[in-house]
Parts: structure tokens; sequence; C-alpha cells
DNA sequence: TGTACATCAGTGAACGCGCGTTCACTGATGTAC
DNA sequence: TGTACATCAGTGAACGCGCGTTCACTGATGTAC
């Protein structure tokens, strides 16, 4: 997941204009424009439906076309799925990145403010967040494409690990021991070694924890016990910045 | 959700027997015994389709059933669905109520031991885990009587940190606000006062954290990274027992 | 600038499929006397 | 123990619906000369 990260995918990769063209004849502005007016229209399904219930029949329903001519923009239903799917990690990576560059913060605070601010995305777009974080939608297998916006959350909670004093309290090599140790190094020579191994490990740990406490939020498991959970996530929040090592 | 803990919702309370017959008639037996045929063929069908694409007629033709038989077992198919939820609330529930009564063991070694307990019924059970734990059903809204079955893990698990020496390390009443003090408190009275507001937030975090990372392995975001996660969930887990004071 | 041709967007009908649920029914199993 | 009746299990047909995808088609938009 971690080891993509092209700028080029950030826009979804579905209608990429054309890149020698200046501007856009009305043909193309036309098909840009509607080809966001089905996501859309597909995003608001997922409010309705979940992501396994998403009809194309549908979504030309509420657009006033007929089926059919939503294969002019998508070859599949599966590619709509997908190009949700990149919308929507694109979406939270966008906001967790722009998190991470508030320059006047301490490393503690910006993982405090990443924490915050993907969760403040995954409450305003719940449905969205089901759609990439919760359980895989049956017979849809996720395309390499994924991989890049996927990695984008993560990569930038690492970023902020990594900005760090140098040399953390608790923390040794030998602890990681030679299996995770060895996948951990794998991963940080591909990002380029912008991190040793320990800190992608708290890292990883940290990014779990971060989505595990979203989706029982979400998902309902705090339902009539911690039911408005802003204080319960606060506080986790805290305590899992400490054990991340910052 | 941690509120109701009956021993009689162990059951699944769909076929409950009948309480004064001291012997079932054949009758009797046939019916408990196709009932848990058609929920064995429908989590069959959850590994397949998913819940979101459960289909009656699909479990009525693995059983060589007409569909409508099934509605003298079932008065619908949400109704199956709630069975199917609520046996495995119960299978995660007895795993965990297992590893937390060996008796040989310090709290720490136990939470650890509870951790990897319900991780292994995960990993053998990822679609009926998915069910409960992964994006809700749309359409479908979870029965009261989900809620028993549900609070079972967390109750095992808080149950542990209940044993631990009185005095946590680092914990102190005022760390949890008025609002989150509040909630917890209304929670520990609820169950009896057996443990304290903060051993009990501490818990719930523990509980969400060892989910996070279970979610992210089973559905698929450790691909590529750290793709057999047993060294990973075992790191984990060691620093989460710290983070809930054990 | 105007015309001829190619490209593309959207239509409407159709194919073949599966779904949940209802209903009147035939037999088998149980119960009361 | 045997018979009459009630209960229940399972059948098969039907209702009304929605789905993804293909295909030949009409017009509109663009392009080359």
């Amino acid at each position: 997941v971690l080891s993509f990260l092209a700028r080029d995918l950030v826009l979804g990769g579905c209608v990429a204009p054309v890149p020698g063209k200046a501007s856009a004849t009305a043909r193309e502005r036309a098909r840009a424009s509607l080809t966001a007016d089905i996501k859309a229209a597909a995003r608001r399904q997922l409010t309705e439906v979940g992501a396994g219930g998403l009809s194309l029949r549908a979504v030309a329903r509420e657009l006033g076309m007929v089926s059919s001519a939503l294969y002019r923009y998508f070859p599949s239903k599966d590619e709509l799925l997908t190009a949700l799917i990149i919308d929507a990690y694109n979406a939270v990576g966008e906001v967790a990145e722009e998190a991470v560059g508030l320059s006047a913060l301490t490393p503690n605070a910006r993982w405090i403010a990443v924490c915050h601010a993907i969760r403040g995305w995954a409450l305003a777009n719940p449905h969205e967040y089901a759609l990439i974080y919760g359980s895989p939608v049956p017979g849809y297998r996720a395309p390499e494409a994924t991989i890049g916006p996927a990695s984008r959350v993560p990569l930038a909670l690492i970023a902020v690990l990594g900005q760090r004093a140098a040399g953390g309290p608790e923390m040794s090599s030998s602890d990681l021991g030679v299996v995770l140790g060895g996948q951990a190094a794998a991963v940080t020579t591909a990002l380029g070694g912008v991190v040793e191994p320990e800190v992608l490990v708290r890292g990883v740990i940290g990014w779990t924890q971060l989505f595990g406490m979203i989706s029982f939020e979400l998902f309902g498991q705090f339902a009539r016990t911690f039911d408005p959970s802003d204080e319960l996530f606060k506080f986790a929040v805290v305590q899992m910045a400490r054990l991340v090592g910052l």
C-alpha cells in the first residue's frame, strides 16, 4: 500500500484532460461535467443503499438519462465503483496532507491535528468512508490504481513521525524481531529511507488505531454508551500519540 | 452496548427449545436441525456474496428446498440476518470469555491472550467478522436483541482490566473531563460499579484499537507491506497493553 | 467561409437473469378421546 | 390401541420488481479541405 505515491493519480484517472490541448472543446467540457455528475449521483446513491447496492440504472434515473448512456462514461459498474473509491481515498488523503502542512505546530500537536482532520472528513462523508475502510464489496477486486491514493493517509501520518526529535523515548531495534523488522525495512527502503523501521511500525500501529476508533464510531459500536464520541476520541488521540512515540 | 449481558441470549433466540418439555418431539428435533442447516447455508453464502448479497432463494437452493419453505423458519430475510449476527457476536464473545478464564496468567498476559484469541476467531471466520464489525448492511437496522451478545467482547476486555493491581501507573480522574467522565460513570454504574470510569475508558480504547488492527488486516489494508500480519499484531498488542494500563 | 465526412452522445428496445414475499394446496406428524 | 381432528412442513405457481449489459439507431458536435 505504502509504496506508490504519484501526484498524477490524484485526479482520479477517469477523464484525464487531454494533455496537449490548451482549451477544451465544448464536447470535452460537457463530458467532464457529466462524468462528475454521474459520480456525484453515485455518491448520493451510496448514502441510501451502500456500495453493494449501487445501481447503474438508478444513477441514470437520477440524472434523467437512459441506463445505457452511462456506458459512454464508464465501461462497467465496477469501473464506476473504482472511480468513487479513488476519489474517496484522494479526498481523505488531501485532508490529511493539509493538516500535516500546518507549520506552526510541534510534531505532537500536528499528529493530533491530523487525527482530528481525518475524523472530521469521515463524519462528514460516512458512506465514502465505509466504501474504503469498511468491509470489502463482495465480488469486487480493487485494481492497482487504488494503491497510490490509498497510501496518502498512512504516508502523511508517517511524515509527521519523521519530523519528531530523533531518538524517541522507548524504542529499540531489537523490539521488532526479524520478521517484522524485515517487513518494515523493506517498506522504508521503498520509501527512500526517510524514516527508520521502528518509526514506520509505530506509524502503522497509530494508523490502525485511529481508524479503529473512527470505524467503531461510524459503525455504531458506541451507540448507547459513548454516543457523542467527540470527547472519547479526543482523549484516545492523546493516548495514541504517546504510544506512537510523540 | 455494554449494558445487557443475559446468559439466555447466548443461544441466538430463534428456535429456543420449549421450556416445559423434557424431551423434544421428532418434529421439534427436525425443526431445530433444519434451522441450524439454514443458518449454516446462509453463513456459507456470506462467504461468497457478503451480507448485502445474501439471498433467501440461494439459501433454499443450496438446501434443495423451495424458497417459500424458508418462511416456516424465518419470517423474513432480515430476521435471518439478525440470527446470523447474534450467532457471530456470541461466537466471538465466547472465545473472548474463554481466554479471560485462563487462570494461571497475570492480567497483562491475559489481556494479550484475549487479543490473540479474538484475532484467531476473526481470521477463521472473516465473513462473520465483516458481518458484525464491517460497514453496516444498508437498509438493515440491528434490533435490540443484538445488544447483549455484542457487549460480551468489550465486557470480557474490561473484566481483565478489573483484575489488575489497583491504582494503575499513569491515570487520574481529572484526565477524562466532565463529558467523557460522565458517560463513563453512567456505564460503570449500569455495570454495577465493578470498575472505575478511567479503567472503563482505557478498556474501550483498547477495544477499538484491537479491532482496528484486525479490521485492517482482514480488509486488506496491509496488503503488499505487512502481509503476513502475525508479527505486526503481536508487537502491536504488547504496545496496546501498555496503553491500556497493564 | 462552407461543405462533406467522421466522431461521439444519447435513445429505446431487448436479453436473460435473480430477487422477496404471498397464497392455496397436499401430505405428514402430533394430540385427544 | 385406534380413530378423528388439528397442526405443521414443504410445494409450486404467481406477482411485481429491479438489475447489468448489448445493440442498432438518430442527431448533434467536431474536423479537414
